[in-house]
DNA sequence: TTTTTAGTTCTTTTTTTACAGAACAATAAA
DNA sequence: TTTATTGTTCTGTAAAAAAAGAACTAAAAA
């Protein structure tokens, strides 16, 4: 019953689950994720889910669940109606920006240690890394001021 | 490995190869990778990649040209010496850096092709994926910036 | 109480990834 | 010419990832 989705919808699913895949995403996840953000409805039902990419009961929990943990999708319910409603949550990605920019902050941590470790033979190169560091410290800084400055 | 690595720097190796394996790397080639950035010298040879991290000729191989196509390790050879020597390019983030903001521009543009392609029904959710397109264009330029004013 | 709904969880199967090991190739050295 | 060096490429395999299908569960409906 995929039949609710235009041939463009289906085309655009696809090209944004496969850039998705690249980000990350297990094919299945990469997809629903990709639905719920080019589908007509604010909310999608698991079996819409389900049906609209052909995907087992199994596959379509997993990957939905994923979604929800890693905090891309949410859900909503309505009185007296048993199913959930499964929504992107692309809309807010002010949050996920922040939290990109906080994961940097590891990364940044192992750069420097490895800086301290370093033999003292290659100044160039332990110049660099320093340099590196500080500036993953100074772009995690100021994209935060941009997105809290950018349009209420 | 090896016995001219360091415990602390064996562990440096393990602990930066998790973190650029949850980056997209392979097991190897995050190790190699890592190994190119901790070690005391400028540059390894094939057989000390190998040795230090216990590795295979075929998968010393393939973990050092993946690195070499993605751009993240160059090698330079010596006068009457046949073996290459290999290095990490991490010392030129700069570049990665810009590439890595350019690599963003297919993302904003499906999501701005999803934008057209909606249904009107749904404003709230139409306007937040515009924006998040357009502040993915802001920040792409900003990013720019930031890195076009980084010291000298 | 039995059945249906809306999923979840367990078991298998399929596919992909990652690597080892051996054979191979090109150049240099002996 | 033969051997050694410096890798690459091919073949096989183990392990992990991805998904199917069936069994299961909790709550609601009949």
């Amino acid at each position: 019953m995929k039949q609710n989705l235009t041939t463009k919808q289906k085309e655009l699913i696809e090209r944004f689950g496969v850039i998705q895949e690249g980000m990350g995403l297990s094919p299945a996840s990469a997809r629903v994720n990709a639905l719920l953000v080019v589908a007509d409805s604010e909310a999608l039902t698991f079996d819409y889910v389900r049906e609209a990419l052909d995907l087992s009961k199994s596959a379509t929990s997993n990957a939905i669940n994923t979604l929800l943990m890693m905090g891309q999708v949410g859900y909503k319910t309505k009185p007296g109606d048993r199913k959930r409603y499964f929504y992107s949550k692309l809309g807010e990605w002010q949050n996920s920006f922040r939290d990109r920019m906080n994961a940097l902050t590891p990364y940044k941590e192992i750069i420097n240690e490895i800086y301290e470790n370093r033999t003292v033979e290659t100044e160039n190169f332990n110049i660099e890394l320093k340099e590196f560091a500080a500036f993953i410290e100074y772009y995690q800084e100021e994209s935060l001021k941009l997105i809290n400055n950018w349009k209420k």
